[in-house]
DNA sequence: TCCCACACGTGATGC
DNA sequence: TGCATCACGTGTGGG
């Protein structure tokens, strides 16, 4: 009776968005159990001493572990063992790309940096497109408006506590995107405390403060999904 | 007595330099247990058919577990929460690091192709993020480009609570000048917790919050100040 | 029914 | 000595 919890857990912990960090080296209590038995009888047993410890050591794991997964993108299953792995391909994959683009901008900077200024947009594509999956619609606008899906580059739905959930979300800057996003947002009727949009370096990325408590966040996060999936796909079955 | 092993685990464990990756959803069955108990009694246990099992569980975590820190560099502790806090200090860094290198592929780009007016948040662009020294050749730019400082209309510095610093600063959008502002934060090696440029109307207004105690507001105010001046000055006695 | 993934308490080991 | 980490066996709940 004592194992309440278990698969609460995950939910439970979901408070932690970020890695708050603070818990580095300084005192070991941030949320965590106190040394107090809830029998009453505190810490003056010598053998349940550890077992609060032994607590505390694998409540800190788990955080480091759901800390791990809130900054891979694209974790499906919430096994431990699977986060690590996918933590793990998410590294390399980044190690490969990093390589690539290095190799590819000093080929730039040294290669065709004055001779052609009809700049090959093909050649350096393969570096940006974010490899991986998801089929990659070749229809970049050199000048002329196209339908210009929304690329996500990444998505991240975190609750920054004093229920308030933190949308972020990164983008490709194409056309029209910026007013996409608008739509997107203001479809969902959320309870916006604060928005705003960035461009930079070829990206869009749009930060929003939406008044929700940590329950929503998963659901919010699918519905921003789902709407952006259903404005680039003129064919779905929309529903806003 | 069955406890053996213990600290050798990890020693032992060494013989998994990269991630076999063969299991995933095969065979559980690598180096794995087998079902049956050394004292001779098969799988037939009721009860012993999970000790193997979780047995198993336990070991492939510990694998994944190693295979991530074999893929991080720099890791100084063994712990298993230190890995894995290595794993996601290391994954940040590894996004700043792509964002600043994808900002340098645009602007090697931007360099050619700069006929195309189109709308103004392109134009902001044309920057140079230095990654190690080279200071960019020339900007054979249209004109338009120039020496062009910061301009600081507004500089608020204010505690939140919650070891929270806001840092609110408005200036006018000039060339490179949000380049420059990230510049500007990043020097000053600060705990983001979140930043935010938004340009409006011929302005820039960015906020950073950062993770600091209320008596460091005024010096963090008087640092940024003097990064800012010193990012105007080129004569300044500038490092890096 | 079993299987899987988990949290828990416990004893051991090292600093 | 206490304090940290760890592997282990066990019970539990969901699929």
């Amino acid at each position: 009776m004592d194992n309440i919890c278990d698969e609460h857990y995950w939910e439970n912990m979901l408070h932690y968005s970020e890695e708050f960090d603070s818990w580095g080296l300084d005192e070991p209590f941030s949320t965590y159990y106190d040394s107090s038995s809830p029998d009453g009888t505190q810490s003056s047993s010598p053998a349940s001493k550890n077992i609060v410890s032994e607590r505390n050591r694998r409540k800190k794991l788990n955080e480091r572990l759901f800390a791990l997964r809130a900054v891979v993108p694209n974790i499906s299953k919430m096994d431990k063992a699977s986060i690590i792995k996918d933590a793990i391909d998410y590294i390399q994959e980044l190690h490969d790309q990093e390589r690539r683009i290095q190799s590819e901008i000093s080929e730039l900077e040294s290669g065709n940096v004055k001779n052609n200024l009809v700049f090959d947009f093909d050649r350096e594509m393969p570096a940006l497109t974010r490899l991986k999956k998801k089929r990659v619609d070749h229809n970049y606008d050199s000048g002329s408006t196209r339908i210009s899906p929304i690329e996500v580059l990444e998505l991240r739905v975190s609750y920054m506590g004093e229920k308030t959930v933190v949308v972020s979300l990164t983008c490709s800057k194409r056309t029209d995107t910026m007013v996409k996003l608008c739509q997107v947002f203001e479809s969902l009727k959320l309870r916006i405390i604060t928005a705003n949009i960035t461009a930079f370096s070829g990206r869009l990325l749009k930060t929003v403060f939406v008044e929700a408590d940590e329950e929503e966040k998963d659901h919010l996060r699918i519905k921003i999904e789902n709407a952006i999936a259903a404005l680039n796909d003129p064919e779905s079955p929309m529903s806003i």
